[in-house]
DNA sequence: CGGAGGATTGAGAATCTTCAATAAACGTGG
DNA sequence: CCACGTTTATTGAAGATTCTCAATCCTCCG
């Protein structure tokens, strides 16, 4: 059977908001079921309209867009918390896919349920509003590094920022380090530079000492100083993120 | 006086949602003033807590995020009808400057009766939701823009987008013109080329007849052309775009 | 008339891309 | 456990786009 709410182990980690019992009790009948994928697979295709949307509970993955032409943008990385498919309940069509870059699992809400969400359980609703503001803040922050940081700075800041969702969400798997199935095509699609300079990037960063990457394991020795190199202010998040 | 909500003359228009007499009543209880500022002016500064949030009643701006050194990056531009500062109202701090590029008026909210609303007002706290989830669209748009497209696709995908919000929201003059009051330099740290480089695109698409920009006038006299020059996609906005 | 901000242009320099080749890692079947 | 094909990582080098520097021009405004 799948996991129930009341019981989500990621519900009690520090970083997520805890839920009342009315909240809870909602949540448990609003959740409908789990999906598993494998790494490597698409769990949301750019421009479906897929009746469900999703909740990470394990795992991670990627958002991405493309050109016409085939050139790829990622626009995202998503993390364990993270809401999946709300665009499509929403605007009714996804503008970007979703694509899982380790195995996942998801927690699988109804798409029509959402209007009953907005309805009957406001606190709830707030939340989702918040989660799609923190988007916001995450995407405009990424824009801000591809426009404006060099290629360097936002091989630097993406290590950072990767650390940190990992940290929070429970991903990473010591105080410096954590896996890392993300192959340097999808970095170098990420920051918007080419994969071979990309490579030279993070080559120059291991050659500072700033990162360690093998074995599918990235370490981070010290935090603080690839957070100089990157010219990043972005900081940790409150306590207080709500999970749905 | 200030415009009353059942006066307002952007709803009128067709691209935005009617809203039923209730949804009006508490908008009119919900607005508590208006802002004026000129052409130039910080409506809003990066890291503040403002206890109002606002909606674009007229003219146009633009929202940015700079690094610690000073290089800036323009994340969107601002056009009647939009949604500002709900970040603060949400997340407590805004992340981002708005600045205004014509003189506008804003509707003017309180950050508090934010609540309010989602408890009360289930329809308005979704067309909130909508709203966040259609900026995380258009951001996302031009994170692949600047991240994958070349300087003069970037440039012709702004003139696009800006044509297309500009006819949405009736701040278009005409069928294929609209005012256009945005220095280069912005222009420049909208698409993430530098200044000069980006005035070298503007004459290339200029010399090859796809856009006219003179006294303040900008005339896309063949918009197919010009998507097809951005490689782009987008599509407008169905009628139905909720106006808070 | 003089000054300031903005637009435009040329030219050399730098970053970054593309091409090309090699090496390493990984999975599969024998 | 090894051979082999495939994917991924790495490196060098030439070429292109884009950046920075610098100068000129233009318009607006007091």
């Amino acid at each position: 059977m799948t996991v129930s709410c009341d019981k989500c182990p990621l519900r009690s980690r520090r970083i997520f908001k805890n839920l009342t019992d009315r909240e809870l009790d909602f949540m448990k009948s609003f959740k409908m079921g789990e999906l598993q994928v494998d790494a490597g697979a698409a769990v949301i295709m750019e421009g479906s309209k897929s009746p469900h949307f999703f909740t990470v509970l394990s795992g991670v993955g990627i958002r991405d867009k493309t050109l016409p032409d085939g050139r790829r943008q990622i626009t995202n990385f998503v993390f364990p918390g993270d809401l999946v498919g709300l665009q499509a309940g929403l605007l009714g069509e996804m503008k970007h896919g979703v694509e899982a870059t380790s195995d996942m699992v998801f927690c699988v809400f109804q798409r029509e349920r959402i209007w009953d969400l907005f309805k009957n359980h406001p606190s709830r609703a707030y939340d989702v509003t918040w989660l799609a503001a923190t988007e916001v803040r995450s995407i405009s922050d990424s824009l801000l590094s591809v426009g404006r940081r060099t290629a360097r700075e936002r091989t630097a800041r993406m290590f950072t920022y990767l650390m940190r969702r990992a940290q929070e969400s429970g991903f990473a798997s010591s105080e410096n380090s954590m896996p890392f199935p993300f192959r340097q095509l999808q970095l170098a699609d990420a920051i918007g530079v080419s994969l071979v300079h990309t490579n030279k990037m993070i080559q120059s960063l291991r050659r500072d000492g700033l990162i360690e990457l093998e074995d599918g394991i990235l370490t981070v020795p010290d935090l603080e100083a690839l957070h100089e190199v990157a010219l990043s202010d972005e900081e940790p998040d409150d306590p207080g993120r709500p999970l749905l």
